[in-house]
DNA sequence: GCTAAGTAGCTTACTGCTAAGCTAATTATA
DNA sequence: TATAATTAGCTTAGCAGTAAGCTACTTAGC
């Protein structure tokens, strides 16, 4: 019951350098050039998703992010720089944006001069809540296309392979 | 003999959208989150590895895919803009800075005057076989630290999973 | 208390990309 | 043949990101 495996864009690419480059070992090229391609792929179908918000896929993280940090829905630049990966140029880049959207509010830290408190407002809110839905929407319409098994098998292997990475 | 699975990056943003969305069927949310930092740590370990060769990843993929074409070495703009999925404007820039660095040539097509023929040169297809090799050394000596069924399984499970998401 | 080092956020210069529009050449149709 | 539509590649403007350096403030050590 198993679907038929048919040659896809990747296994083309590694017959080529199969062919040119013998003796190379594709095993790897293989795996991850399927985790690049998916994650472009679906990357897209998100940013594309989210347009129809109005706000960008970059600046959907940091709302997300506030939205599920809870209540009161407040983190300061700098955690949310080394949450999203962000250098503070590019943060500071989002956070004008979104506040220009009326969805977050920069206020002075009353501990720390230095500092700022991002806020979600309550449009910042009601609109994570509504996109988190709608990405999640994406993502599960393409994985239900795979038969339960394979789908918790996968996550488990992607489990391994990030800790493998990411260490 | 499996390693313990701890919670990671991906389980921690999830567990936050569960205490503050429960409703949320989170299980794509996981997978696709896992692929996405996997991509994203990959892709950073192979640019690195790349500077240190003075070219880009993009400016890469457009040596490789000359390199695995074979004899003569040559692509038109048109089929490098396709193959790569960039855009015209894109790839005249980066067929600009691989001509300067005398990675490639640019010739005008004899048979369409339009067009142009990109040729490898002799420098440029030694680097690229230089960098196919370490770039798949990076890709190996991650992928490596799985063991071999998971490594063969997660491949079958990533193939299904692009061919639902190709389409 | 002073001073040196570190930290938070912003600004600037630069890079690489996309989108839109251009020219020149080709192809299809009347 | 004339003309309309399409195609190839380039150019330009604009956008989002990084890296480096700035100011203002805080923290640690003497």
């Amino acid at each position: 019951m198993r679907p038929v495996q048919t040659e896809d864009a990747v296994d083309r690419i590694i017959q080529q350098w199969a062919r040119e480059r013998p003796d190379l070992e594709t095993e790897a090229m293989a795996v991850f050039g399927r985790v690049y391609r998916i994650a472009a792929a679906m990357g897209a179908r998100q940013q594309e998703a989210y347009a129809a918000f109005g706000i960008s896929r970059g600046e959907f993280d940091v709302i997300g992010t506030l939205r599920r940090s809870g209540e009161p829905f407040q983190l300061s630049p700098k955690e949310l720089t080394s949450m999203l990966m962000l250098t503070s140029g590019g943060m500071t880049g989002r956070l004008d944006r979104l506040e220009r959207a009326g969805l977050v509010t920069r206020s002075p830290d009353p501990g720390d001069r230095r500092a700022l408190v991002i806020t979600l407002t309550e449009r910042g809110r009601e609109l994570a809540d509504e996109m988190v839905g709608a990405g999640l929407a994406i993502q599960r319409e393409a994985l239900e296309r795979l038969p339960e098994p394979a789908r918790h098998h996968l996550n488990g292997l992607l489990r391994e392979l990030l800790a493998v990475v990411d260490s």
